[in-house]
RNA sequence: GCCCGAGUGGUGAAAUUGGUAGACACAGCGGACUUAAAAUCCGCCGCUUUCGUGAAUAGCGGGCGUACCGGUUCGAUUCCGGUCUCGGGCACCA
């Protein structure tokens, strides 16, 4: 007998122990039990922060009902679980705490995976992995000592934000209006050096798969927005380098860069309106200013402030200075004046850009500032270019035609880069040339919790690689780091306990750490073959490539392209069979909450959580500010994604304490679809309570005729008029929810259940022939059961289907019965001139030439069309009838 | 600044992707049950009170309505052009 009441806790409780007893979510590769084969669908994997938020919560049970729905449409479905337990938060919890960041990062994830099991997610435990662990980051090591190897890892010169009193590298985000989060001092670009790796090499390989629908990988199971982003971030463009020559020589009487100054464009076809040229601070021309004109040394310096971001770059104030130094045009021979200027990078390209201030916004903005000249050299007829003010026709390269060009007057801008670049290769100044805005991936971190990258420094031999059989090089656990440079410079055991590979004499370790991007390049692989003594083993090959990913949309770039390239190196080196990781793509939107924070000494921010918070009105009713119990006045920054850094997560645990994992998971899947960002707000919840407790009653109150059985005949023949009107609508129901799993719209999964239950209590259920009612109830268990897991199977055990066809985990999905849909009449809307106006009732079977007179009968459409005869009927079968008169 | 999204009732959202806008819920209002409350159940719930018809801010009918302006179409939340606002990313947050 069913009780009375729903009593989560003791449901939740004992279905989460069954479970864990029975191994219910332990998979193994080639399981006979599953004919149609493997299903690897994970999540990201998450940074142990402490406690799980709700864009976790979300994530994981979005994976979770992906997880039962395919097991039961019979899939060996892999679900795993890690934890990307390196980076920078560690360091700041230890500063904070005293503690070191490796007891604080364990405590996290005991804490989390205790959270996690109390959603009853269907995780394979067994194959858990750590970033923090030797025995993972051991592969990080081996990986880029093959691609030291390969040389696809090298080592050159970095720009690292530098703060000048806690003498250490800072990340962007301690960067903050120009300045040092904790000591509030301007930060400084340093130049060190540092290990790069060449995903630039891979250019081409990553930029198919998300660009050309013809590539034989093109992952056409992800969302177009993600491939679109991947795309412009390659960014691959056709233009072409060239050199401005000049005759300045260095303190040794040489030419400075061999005589020639490179620059690259896209647009060639403006070369004649070039103005001046411009270099970054670090460029070989600024340093020979510098030393000729010493008065020019510190400007040149203070054009290096600010940070290193693109988005700070863009926005800040173009700023410049002349250097007296000059180069030649290479066309023209006219002489052009070299400015430093602050927007140019040292990194991008060759560090100098040409200046045609005519066609270029920001080179025109420039030029107005510091009256340089303005040449014309694309017109468009009609429109008059004028000096004064910048129009976007100027830099449009679709328009327009050359003027004041010589040879190229008159062409259009692709004849006219062509022309140029023959001139310049005639000249051996230039040539066409493909570039990329992708950039080679930087993996050198001046930081402590991370992986050590395995080389040692020998004053004699150099950086030299550890060998393989040293591996892994262990990160020592004890460090708690200060703030000041990195604690395992100060390591003495760490730092000089190393011994050249070369020599055998004293060396000094590396004491960078590997990017954290690093770590999650590969974790999804690794999950497959826990315990090998490889990297991956065989296993891996059984359930890669992943079938479906799943995660925030705000890794649809970096870690998704990291791990992209990172698969095709461990192709290129015969490790796996596959070139791309993820087949399908799911980018869950974000869970975000408002924002609120104070201002600090320091010039940083300190954030409050928003429950901590009491939000201050305007008349519109909008969000200006904040206010703390003791009265605190607080900014308002608006409404971002739930995270650590600006303490606006929301801490699930409450919510699952008071109503119950079940709940709390179908309330979550209810709120939003999947891919939609979603403002969190849990007034409604009670909505979700109030259906799990409906369902239970309905169990309990027709406890009899349920447990009749669900076996028995499905003939439609012997179905009563209650029960066909019943299944009717119950599959009706089902075929839209199976619909909705396959697109992965679980808000709409959620709503069908509901329609379901609704659609049995509107039923008698003393009136309907067996097994109907059972039918549709079993139904609404299996539907529900991905989002609710503990309180579907319970009630399938209690009512006797588990002893009659076993576990819901182990029964098949449910499926349409197509002859159950069946009606022999079908309402059209009716419109006249495309307005609704009513509709018509037809014969299902009714052919087009019945239904326009059916509809050109219906009195709407006399009344309507004030009497007018019809000039065209549009019938849109099973939906609509348009009448135009 | 650049790249990518989003904007629909008081609220979360739906509309099988060009075919009845607001399904399913939350909140609210009205009612039933109850000594009362909770729980539960039933009903209403975009705007238009100076659009018509009504005594009526009841019904019925009409008109309007998917951020804003314009376009394509028999028909637009959906497609196209432009604008605004919000969110994500911008390479050392993860």
């Amino acid at each position: 007998m069913i009780e009375s009441t729903y009593n989560h806790k003791a449901v939740e409780a004992a279905a989460q122990s069954h479970w864990a007893a029975t191994n219910a979510y332990t998979v193994i590769e080639n399981d006979p039990r599953f004919p149609k084969g493997k299903y690897y669908a994970c999540s990201m994997l998450p940074y142990p922060s402490g406690k799980l938020h709700m864009g976790h919560v979300r994530n994981y049970t979005i994976n979770d009902m992906m997880y039962r729905q395919l097991r039961m449409r019979g899939y060996n479905v892999l679900q795993p679980m890690g934890w990307d337990a390196f980076g920078l938060p560690a360091e700041n919890a230890a500063m904070k705490n005293k503690v070191p960041p490796a007891k604080w990062t364990y405590e996290n994830i005991a804490y989390m995976k205790q959270q996690m099991q109390s959603m009853g997610l269907a995780i394979d435990w067994s194959r858990e992995m750590a970033a923090c662990s030797p025995d993972y980051y051991k592969w990080n090591q081996w990986l880029f000592l093959k691609m030291l190897e390969k040389g696809i890892a090298y080592r050159k010169t970095q720009i690292v934000n530098w703060d000048p009193v806690d003498q250490t590298v800072l990340a962007n985000e301690q960067v903050i209006d120009g300045r040092g989060w904790r000591t509030g001092a301007l930060v400084e670009k340093r130049e060190i050096p540092g290990y790069y790796l060449k995903i630039t090499d891979y250019a081409q390989e990553l930029l198919d798969p998300v660009a050309n629908p013809d590539s034989p990988d093109f992952l056409k199971g992800w969302p177009d927005r993600v491939r679109a982003m991947q795309e412009n971030w390659i960014g691959k463009s056709e233009g072409v380098r060239f050199a401005f020559p000049h005759d300045i020589t260095d303190a040794s009487g040489a030419l400075v860069q061999n005589g020639k100054m490179y620059v690259f464009t896209t647009r060639a076809d403006t070369i004649m309106g070039v103005t001046f040229v411009a270099v970054a601070p670090e460029h070989a021309l600024a340093l020979r200013a510098g030393e000729l004109n010493p008065e020019l040394t510190p400007q040149i310096e203070a054009l290096k402030a600010g940070g290193t971001t693109e988005a700070e770059l863009a926005v800040k104030e173009k700023e410049g200075l002349a250097t007296g130094l000059f180069v030649t045009h290479t066309l023209t021979g006219e002489s052009l004046p070299v400015w430093v200027g602050n927007y140019v990078l040292i990194s991008y390209g060759d560090g100098a850009v040409m200046g045609v201030p005519a066609h270029d916004e920001r080179d025109f903005a420039f030029a107005k500032k510091y009256d340089l000249g303005i040449k014309q050299v694309v017109a468009v007829e009609g429109k008059q270019f004028s000096t004064d003010a910048w129009a976007d026709w100027y830099g449009d390269k679709q328009v327009g035609t050359c003027v004041n060009s010589g040879n190229c007057d008159g062409l259009r801008y692709k004849d006219a880069v062509d022309q140029v670049a023959t001139a310049l290769i005639v000249l051996h100044l230039g040539e066409k040339k493909t570039t990329w805005r992708l950039r080679d991936w930087g993996i050198s971190r001046q930081r402590y919790w991370g992986t050590p990258i395995p080389i040692v420094h020998c004053d004699e031999h150099g950086a030299q690689p550890v060998p393989y059989d040293q591996l892994p090089v262990v990160l020592p656990t004890d460090c708690i780091p200060d703030g000041s440079g990195n604690p395992l410079i100060k390591h003495e055991g760490f730092h000089k306990g190393a011994t050249c590979p070369v020599c055998g004499k004293a060396a000094r370790r590396e004491t960078d750490t590997m990017d954290t991007f690093v770590d999650s390049s590969w974790y999804f692989m690794r999950y497959t073959s826990p315990g090998s003594d490889r990297m991956v083993d065989a296993r891996n090959d059984y359930w890669m490539p992943m079938d479906q990913y799943i995660g925030g949309i705000e890794h649809a770039i970096l870690h998704l392209l990291y791990a992209r390239f990172w698969t095709k190196v461990m192709h290129t080196l015969d490790l796996v069979k596959f070139k791309e990781p993820f087949t399908k793509l799911l980018c869950q939107g974000m869970v975000l909450n408002h924002i609120y924070y104070s201002r600090n000494d320091k010039d940083g921010k300190d954030y409050f959580p928003p429950d901590q918070v009491a939000p201050v009105l305007d008349a519109q009713g909008h969000i200006t500010g904040g206010r703390l119990a003791d009265g605190t006045e607080l900014h308002y920054g608006g409404v971002g994604k739930m995270g650590k850094s600006e303490r606006n997560g929301v801490d699930p645990q409450d919510m699952i304490e008071k109503y119950g994992a079940d709940t709390s998971r179908l309330y979550m899947m209810f709120t939003a679809p999947p891919e939609a960002s979603l403002e969190w707000n849990d007034a409604a919840v009670e909505g979700s309570w109030k259906f799990l407790r409906r369902v239970w009653s309905y169990a309990n109150k027709h406890d009899a005729v349920l447990r009749a059985g669900i076996a028995g005949p499905r003939d439609e023949s012997k179905f009563n008029d209650a029960a066909k009107n019943l299944r009717r609508e119950i599959h009706t129901t089902l075929k839209q929810i199976n619909f909705d799993f396959e697109r992965i719209q679980y808000n709409t999964v959620v709503s069908g259940c509901m329609k379901v239950l609704n659609a049995l209590e509107g039923a008698d259920a003393n009136a309907i022939t067996p097994p109907a009612l059972s039918e549709c109830f079993s139904i609404l268990l299996r539907v529900l059961y991905p989002s609710c897991p503990h309180i579907t199977e319970t009630l399938w055990r209690e009512l006797g289907y588990a002893a009659q066809i076993g576990e819901l985990l182990n029964v098949a999905w449910a499926e349409v019965d197509e002859k159950a849909l069946v009606s022999d009449t079908v309402e059209l809307v009716l419109q006249v001139n495309g307005k609704t106006r009513g509709s018509i009732v037809v014969a299902s079977n009714a052919d087009k030439t019945a239904i326009e007179a059916a509809a050109a009968a219906a009195p709407d459409v006399a009344k309507f069309g004030e009497g007018r005869t019809p000039k065209k009927i549009i019938v849109v079968p099973g939906r609509l009838v348009n009448v135009v008169v």
